[in-house]
RNA sequence: CGCGAGGUGGAGCAGUUCGGUAGCUCGCCGGGCUCAUAACCCGGAGGUCGCAGGUUCAAAUCCUGCCCUCGCAACCA
């Protein structure tokens, strides 16, 4: 005994096999990323997990068509997961899928536990069904009295006998949670959205279902499986150790976000946390729902077949520029619009001509005036300098937005860092000071430049890992990027002078036409 | 009268908690510089802060009403 959390834990929603991924799933997952690698710069242990939702009728169906077992279908197509992941340079550090053997062992006694303790019981469920959905609709959802609002073909009407989870009995324990902790639920627009909801009374769910054999199977009714949700939500529990390993899970439990998009609020912040409640255990600190990506202003999503993958954005305008734009252009939390030529311009003007640029002059001016080699700050510092230092205050304090996951925000504040050290330059003409022979000033100049673009490697790690490590690379310096800390590394005058850097090639070459 | 959020210069946003010079990025106009990826730096034009009332010495910020847009309104990853 005596273990107890130590450990930064954050999730992204586990993915349904059957989508092909899209930037809408790789915005949670980059978000995901960032905030991970953030903690870490930062100091903390991370506990980053991800996965695949692997269960369900739809899933079945698809394998049944491609004269498959449903197993044979998900590790068929499992793999472009995972490349998603590699393609984002995502640092999860484990990967849940619902059909091992750790998740649905824990399943099946979380279940169970709710079931002998009589949080569940059996009653029928009736009402309009799509199979394609693999949902109950009410009559107001249809189209044409008898139409899925989303594939507009036909429902059935089904009955069947269900195992129902007591929801209704967890109401007041869920509105004392959102009271006593606003911060349960992120942003607060959501809360309120949920607040109403359980205010409005709640009834209570099924739970399992009989109409297909693809899930986790009820222990006391094998008849049944698992509705889905209650499955997948279990993710962030057995992966974390829970019933298996209790030194690891007391170390991470409860998470500290949960990650997800507003389409899932419900599930997450209502369902997740009573079901917990149930069985007793912690709920989480945080379920923070980002906004959609709208496209052309239309929702990003599933039903949209023409979603836009990653590989496209990353091919065209590199890694770096993707994890950057995503969260620079969109408020978290908010919807924001996905446009080409939006992220044209944030790659030219923020990249390529701010940050790039940048680099390539003071990286070119310390080659040309001083053999590459990093002067020691011998000059007086002036007016110029205090500025400079100002600038990078305010971009190590505003950065610290990102454990807000406010990332728009603190990315402005970081090139208000990036602007200053253009701004310093200007100041400074350091051109001039080597023409006049003004070297003392020019040392000066050149050193103070080449911390602050150390500083600025570092700070942009966590969103830019890439350019960061070419960064960090081009400047020569000893230790390893992924050794440095904040604050500590965020400091000013903690490059050696002496060291040689490297111009290289162009950290953000302009786009071609 | 279901619940909630929002309407700020051409575009996208911040500011509204604790009223008191309306700020940022892009775009536009002019200037500077020349180390650099025709990049960078400086300055300027441009807004009745949805509408109408009210409170106040003073309102984008508080109150009332209205108009408009958008989420949520249960078994849909």
């Amino acid at each position: 005994m005596g273990s107890q959390k130590d450990t930064y834990y954050l999730t992204t929603p586990i993915y349904y096999v059957n989508d092909v991924p899209h930037i809408g799933h790789a915005y949670t997952t980059v978000a995901a990323d960032v905030l991970a690698r953030w903690r870490r710069l930062g100091g903390d242990r991370v506990h980053f997990l991800t996965g695949t939702d692997e269960h369900g009728q739809k899933v079945a169906q698809a394998a049944a068509e491609r004269g498959m077992t449903p197993q044979e279908h998900c590790d068929d197509i499992l793999p472009r997961w995972r490349e998603m992941l590699e393609l984002l340079r995502i640092s999860n550090d484990d990967f849940i899928r619902t059909t091992e053997d750790r998740h649905e062992e824990r399943v099946q006694e979380f279940m169970q536990r709710l079931y002998d303790q009589g949080d569940l019981y059996k009653a029928t469920y009736a009402g309009p069904y799509c199979v394609r959905c693999e949902a109950y609709y009410t009559d107001e959802d249809l189209v044409d009295a008898d139409l899925c609002p989303i594939h507009r073909k036909p429902v059935e009407q089904l009955e069947q006998e269900n195992w129902f989870f007591r929801l209704s009995k967890y109401a007041p324990l869920l509105l004392e949670l959102y009271d006593e902790h606003p911060e349960f639920v992120q942003p607060d627009v959501r809360r309120n959205e949920v607040r109403a909801f359980v205010e409005g009374g709640l009834e209570d769910i099924s739970a399992t279902r009989t109409e297909f054999a693809w899930g986790v199977p009820s222990p006391w009714d094998p008849e049944h499986v698992f509705y889905v949700w209650f499955d997948a939500l279990l993710n962030y529990i057995t992966a974390a150790g829970y019933g298996a390993d209790d030194d690891a899970f007391l170390r991470r439990w409860p998470a500290d976000v949960h990650l997800i998009g507003k389409d899932i609020l419900r599930f997450h912040a209502v369902y997740w946390p009573a079901m917990l409640m149930a069985a007793g255990v912690e709920v989480p600190m945080q379920v923070y729902a980002h906004g959609f990506l709208l496209v052309g202003g239309e929702k990003m999503g599933k039903s949209n077949a023409t979603g836009i993958r990653p590989e496209e954005l990353v091919d065209h305008f590199g890694l770096d520029c993707y994890r950057y734009y995503f969260l620079r252009e969109i408020s978290f939390g908010h919807d924001g619009t996905f446009s080409w030529e939006s992220m044209e311009s944030r790659y030219t003007t923020d990249l390529a001509n701010d940050l790039g640029n940048l680099v390539n002059r003071v990286l070119n001016m310390v080659s040309s005036y001083r053999d590459g080699v990093v002067p020691a700050p011998v000059g007086a510092a002036g007016e110029a300098e205090a500025q400079l230092a100002a600038d990078r205050e305010h971009a190590v304090a505003g950065l610290a937005a990102f454990d807000r996951l406010e990332f728009k925000r603190g990315l402005e504040d970081l090139w208000v860092l990036v602007r200053g050290v253009n701004r310093y330059v200007e100041a400074r003409t350091p051109w001039k000071q080597n023409k006049e022979g003004a070297d003392a000033d020019l040392d000066r100049t050149l050193y103070e430049c080449v911390d602050a673009l150390r500083a600025i490697a570092v700070l942009i790690s966590p969103v830019m890992p890439d350019a960061a490590e070419e960064l960090w690379a081009k400047l020569g310096l000893d230790e390893p990027l992924d050794a440095q800390r904040l604050p500590e590394a965020g400091e000013p005058g903690a490059t050696p002078p002496g060291v040689t850097v490297e111009r290289g090639r162009l950290l953000f070459p302009k786009l071609e036409e």
